[in-house]
DNA sequence: TTGACATTTGCCTATATAGGCATATGATCC
DNA sequence: GGATCATATGCCTATATAGGCAAATGTCAA
């Protein structure tokens, strides 16, 4: 079997560092493909790709707009992700120097 | 160029359900190899596997017990995630009821 | 040492990518 | 219609998987 695809879900859509790049772009407005591959630095191509995987899992939304195609958020499929890992705060926050120690010992004596 | 490696960050890691079933389980505790094997109904080497990727973005440590490998829980490494996708929290949340509107208005006008 | 048990690793296949380039599709205006 | 601009898609290559099975490695006990 190999990897899910990218547009499985939003965790693989946004195990895409590009990805995460223009979501964050989009916080700040919609905008434009050619405005994003300028930004970005990206060919245009790329980040068309891109969109269509971001689109594919309902992280952004398309509105055409003459010939352009204007591109926003819609961050709400990033709530399972942000509701998972919450479900670990815990176990990163309290016990970490605990486990850090830990950690640390196990790793000397490993080597 | 192909697909960033699983093992490239916590982002690619988690992005495999098995995986995140890994570290939901071990929440309750360590847990040995066939153990974990057992819960998800996997074979064994293929958990194995898992726990390799995991390991290698720091999600999990290891603890030789025995001819027994006990897994625990770093959860360290979820924090940038869950901090990523915290930073769309007001996006998701307040506008939720104007872009729902507003995207399915799209969507009708699409087909 | 040998055997038994636990875990890891190697090998294999099917499947997907990310991105570069060229090209198709769409939309606007003349 | 034809030119032009904006975007999307197709084709290609290199790379990496997830999981099944077989075999290697590691650990202990007698």
């Amino acid at each position: 079997m190999a990897r899910a695809r990218t547009t499985a879900d939003a965790f693989n859509a946004i195990a895409e560092p590009h990805r995460r790049e223009i979501l964050t772009l989009l916080k700040g407005g919609e905008r434009v493909v050619s405005d994003i591959a300028d930004v970005m630095g990206m060919n245009q191509p790329a980040v068309s790709k891109h969109l269509r995987v971001l689109r594919e899992v309902g992280l952004v939304y398309v509105h055409p707009e003459g010939k352009q195609r204007r591109y926003g958020l819609d961050a709400r499929a990033l709530e399972p992700v942000h509701g998972w890992t919450g479900g670990f705060e815990e176990y990163w926050g309290e016990s970490l120097e605990r486990l850090n120690t830990y950690v640390k010992k196990r790793q000397r004596e490993e080597e």
